[in-house]
DNA sequence: ACGCCAAGTGGCAGTCTGTGCCACTTTGGC
DNA sequence: GCCAAAGTGGCACAGACTGCCACTTGGCGT
């Protein structure tokens, strides 16, 4: 965990928080490829080089903001949780920053582009977690399976979920792993 | 289709091959960051200039490798195959072309990045494609879940196809979807 | 055979992302 | 109070990509 005596750790959190609000705003604002980082470090009032200290990419700021509840996610499961129970229950309390974000990755194709491939990551550390120590070849794929098709479904519900004002995202994802749950038709 | 009758068309094809030639060999030697475009554009005698009026993206030369495949997917449902049918189609014929852009996508975050987007953009035409004109709420999601996790499949097949030396891409991809069709234990 | 038009190309200047390096300030431990 | 370490800024630079303009060349009518 990171430590929150010092002053200088303080400023650190604080400096960070600045560059994402400041990333959020501007990106809401003119859009995420108009928004450069010279003005997001001077909005957070710092250096563009400051910046890429905190994030590797331009990108990675709104990446930051998912992280917490990633990790959530890992601590449940390793609690005993289920895939589904997990990340349902980080899912309760939904931060509004987590919708702004989504409205933000689903209308720019960059910003998908990067959050696709961090779900990937995190497949593969859920599999890694899931899996018992000595597994057969077919408990493997199926593993890998069962964490990339829900996934699958997170990001359908979640689109459903943007388009629908008022809803409750945790029912969408309900619903979405319920179907799955119950056998697709591939064939249809 | 492409007119291939003036030797313009003919010369535009053949630099386009070039291109991709070049790109391919070059991430293939030194890795996709390290290989510049302006190697790619020498090695294809053209200038950098003219790279990027082939393709939008350094990354975009490996997308266009596939785009012919996906083609024949939609050609096939159009025709009535199912999805699993269509995907199932195209991959007989493995072009080894196939096998060395999934190699790299694999081991490359920004190569795998932008397949995903790319992805995500072919399951929408594929939703559109497969949804009957007047569908109801629970379709439209029904299908959307169907086409996600199909991907999801095929991305996990192709992931163990690469790691079995020697193996059917094929028949990895029918495993995976069989096992989406029986249904999995999403709270497993 | 000639010449015109449009398509394709190259070069150049410029923007933006991202990195290495070095000097400077600040903080926390002693 | 002093010193090493951490954090910051500035600079120079590489590489991806774009707009613009001048130039060449293939396609086509006459």
């Amino acid at each position: 965990m990171t430590k929150l005596c010092g002053l200088r750790e303080r400023k650190k959190q604080q400096t960070r928080a600045a560059l994402v609000d400041a990333a959020l705003a501007l990106f809401e604002a003119k859009g995420f490829e108009a928004a450069t980082v010279e003005e997001i470090a001077a909005t957070a009032e710092v250096s563009p080089r400051t910046f890429f200290r905190y994030f590797a990419a331009k990108e990675a700021v709104l990446l930051a903001v998912h992280d917490g509840e990633f990790d959530r996610v890992v601590a449940a499961i390793e609690q005993g949780a289920t895939l589904a129970e997990a990340i349902l229950g980080t899912l309760g309390d939904d931060h509004e920053q987590f919708r702004r974000v989504q409205e933000l990755v689903a209308h720019t194709p960059a910003l998908l582009a990067t959050f696709l491939e961090r779900s990937v990551e995190q497949e593969r550390r859920l599999v890694d977690l899931l899996l018992p120590a000595a597994a057969d070849e077919r408990q493997v794929l199926r593993t890998r399976l069962l964490v990339a098709a829900t996934y699958a479904a997170l990001r359908v519900a979640i689109e459903s979920w943007l388009t629908t004002p008022g809803s409750d995202c945790a029912q969408h994802v309900r619903d979405a792993l319920a179907m799955l749950e119950q056998g697709l038709v591939v064939t249809g």
